[in-house]
Order: structure tokens, then sequence, then C-alpha cells
DNA sequence: TTGACAGGCAAGTGGTTACTTGCCTATTGT
DNA sequence: ACAATAGGCAAGTAACCACTTGCCTGTCAA
């Protein structure tokens, strides 16, 4: 459902995990982590990370792919594609 | 900022409230009410749908003009138009 | 000027959510 | 085998958020 991406985007920490990731995607959780940490001056708990990614997953903003004792983080941008254009019709015209 | 706008479209409730001014700008808060009761099933007081639009306006989304009386509620969607560009930009190539 | 109409203010409540703490499981290197 | 690494589960807490309730202010028509 669309709200779930709304909702998903309301927190700044999972707006963070997002940039993270379009810039080098298939992180791990550790990655992300100690990222957050050192670039972006979060100072949150490994669990508080796996659940914001729980949520973004949820949401289809993330593809989650396992391989052994890693947990690789993939950006899904598909959810964010048409998020707006609902009520975004006006300039056209063409009203369905 | 961004992430109020975000959080404001977090609720269902606010797009719809997006939803009704896309169709038909300039309602007033009464007018809201009704057409939120009758046409979209919600059950919710005057009181609700006025703290909605202050985090609507708050976040940038509508305009509020005031005129005697009352209080006319205008969409802005500049706010909703590059949203997701953040994320958006690896298809292309040209980063800034 | 009085009453009806449109809206505002503010305190209280219940549910949700972000985050922590503590402990557990699975995979891998030596 | 064993320890280190990567991650998972679940209960508890504090803050936040949507919504209600009760009362008040301002505008207009009769």
């Amino acid at each position: 459902m669309a709200g779930d991406v709304f909702r998903a985007l309301a927190d700044g920490t999972r707006r963070t995990i997002l940039d993270e990731l379009a810039e080098r995607d298939g992180q791990t959780l550790f990655e992300l982590c100690a990222r957050l940490t050192n670039r972006h001056g979060l100072g949150s708990t490994r669990q508080a990370i796996s659940q914001h990614l729980d949520v973004l997953e949820a949401a289809g903003l993330i593809e989650v792919r396992r391989e052994g004792r890693y947990r690789f983080h993939h950006l899904r941008t598909e959810p964010l594609e048409h998020l707006a254009d609902r009520w975004l019709d006006p300039p056209g015209s063409n009203e369905r």
C-alpha cells in the first residue's frame, strides 16, 4: 500500500538509510551502522537500524538478499516513482 | 523541511483531504468535514480535521486564506514535485 | 442586539512508534 | 572444536501522534 511508503519515508533515519543505499547499494547491516554513525552522525544501535530496515522492506523500498551469514540490502526505487502523481495531474489537462 | 512533507503525507486522512482539495480547491473547514464524511466515509470531528489542516499548512502543502468568518484552503503542489528525486538519479548517469 | 454560524484554543487520552536492553542463533575462520 | 562475526527475537520504555471534549472568540444576518 502507498500509505506504507509515506510512513516509511516519514522518518529521517530511514531516509538517510535510503541515501546511503543510493550511494552504495547492497550494504550489510553492519556496514550501514558504521556509515550512518561515521558519515551521518547518527548514534543508533544495530537493533534500531535493523528495525528501520524491516519497515523499509515492508514498504517495498528495499529488497533483502540473504547469503551465508550476510544480509545484503538493495534499494528498490519503483515505489518512489509516481508517489505524488495523484495530486499533480492539473498541469497537463487530460483527466482520465 | 522535506521531512514535514513526508510526515504530513504519512496519514491517510490527510492524503484524502489533499484529494478533496485537488478535486475542488478552496474549500472551507465545514465543507471539508461534510465531504470527508459523506463521500469518503470518514467520521472525524471538526477539530480533528482542523488539526490535520494545521499539519498540512506547516508542511507547505496547503495555503490558508482568511476572509470574513470563512477560511479557505488551497492546495500547494510545489512541495510534492520533486519529492523522491533524491533517490531517483541513477537511471540517467549525470550526478551533480 | 441577539442568536446562529464558522472557527479557535487547550487539556486530556489511548494507541502507535522509535529505541534500548538482554539474550539467543547461525555461519565462518583458525 | 571454539571463538569471533553477522544477525535475530522479544519485552520494556519514553515520546509522539491522532483524536476527543469542553469552552471561547469573531463575523454576519434578522
